[in-house]
DNA sequence: CCCTTAAGCGGAATAAGTTCCGCTTAACCT
DNA sequence: AGGTTAAGCGGAACTTATTCCGCTTAAGGG
């Protein structure tokens, strides 16, 4: 059968290949933290050449989103169709609020990653998840805000999260998680005109 | 005299390298794009060795904020010196957006030299600029929220004009600058409540 | 004017990410 | 089963940022 020509499934050896990368990179982090990652040793460790690396996982930051999104797939899942309040059937500032503080846990849980990640290739996490984070946010916010340009103001919500930001807030300045999500909802409360 | 001690002045010939520098990779950028600002090009054109640019600037992100920081001395001094709205003497919304407007503005002119800037150093700007900019719209937010977190929300209001965000949605999603100035202050009305 | 010293200098050496390209082999068709 | 093809593979080569270290020289005191 498969009439419908599937957009060509991935061959095996490369399937077992992502795995084996993929263990292989996560065992690094784990023990030498994210500086340790480099492609060579992280291709000596999972028994290919670079060239394999960079055909699966395009450059570093690639890599490390790669690791990042493992972990991420079933956030994605909770608030777009998981129980409320960060699924559907709450209302929708508490719907963004939840959004926002398991965003900055999400994002604070994975700080070495994103903040290597982000640095090797800052339009990478646009291509990816941040999309979807966006999008969820714009459809939220359009409605806690009609007539407002919700695209934009999703972003501003977001912005606030990015990794460089936080990092430096966090570890160098001495501003809590709370504070920051405080921060959050402060300006979220603006919203309720 | 001089009892003073200063921090020693710099050396005449280091004085001469550092303009010989800058200027040579202000033409580099002029005529290649940022793309072409090679640490040993810059120093081949300023004929120094790179071990003159590393003592000089730090590293590749360090030059790219001295290009930067030699165009914005003066809108430091607008923001807190300088005639209103942006200067003292205007209503504390006024110069909040006022300030947000004309930093959209200052980044937007610099966006190519930022973006490489900050993929290279994430954290330089905020020991540099950023931290300028911040205290000063902390200051502002004090004021116009009194009780509130102004420390954080200033990060949320300085976060929406990072350089890789602000590149994406102008170049690549058809936002134009309006729309994010716009967006920025729909947010500070928000603090109006 | 000479001496001392530490800032400054140059560029070779190093390190890490990324590209390239000829070889291998899974997948599919007959 | 045998043939065909393009995805996948490995790892040497290349590019660029960054470090290192022995030499040079501006600055200032005697």
């Amino acid at each position: 059968m498969n009439l419908v020509t599937n957009p060509r499934r991935e061959r095996v050896d490369a399937a077992r290949n992502r795995v084996k990368i993929l263990a292989a990179a996560a065992d690094i982090v784990a023990a030498h933290g994210v500086e340790g990652l480099s492609m060579a040793e992280v291709a000596a460790a999972a028994g290919v050449g670079v060239g394999t690396l960079y055909r699966r996982f395009g450059d570093r930051s690639g890599l490390a989103y790669a690791l990042i999104d493992e972990r991420e797939r079933e956030f994605q899942e909770a608030f777009i169709e998981g129980p409320p309040p960060l699924g559907p059937g709450a209302g929708v500032f508490a719907r963004i609020s939840a959004f926002l503080h398991a965003l900055t846990d999400r994002t604070v849980e994975q700080l070495d990653l994103l903040l290597m990640a982000e640095t090797a290739a800052p339009f990478a996490r646009f291509g990816g998840a941040y999309d979807g984070y966006h999008a969820h946010l714009s459809m939220l916010v359009t409605q806690a805000r009609p007539g407002a340009d919700a695209y934009v103001l999703a972003d501003a919500l977001l912005a606030p999260l990015a990794a460089p930001l936080l990092a430096h807030r966090l570890r160098g300045c001495g501003v809590t998680v709370e504070r920051v999500k405080a921060g959050l909802d402060d300006l979220l409360a603006g919203f309720a005109t």
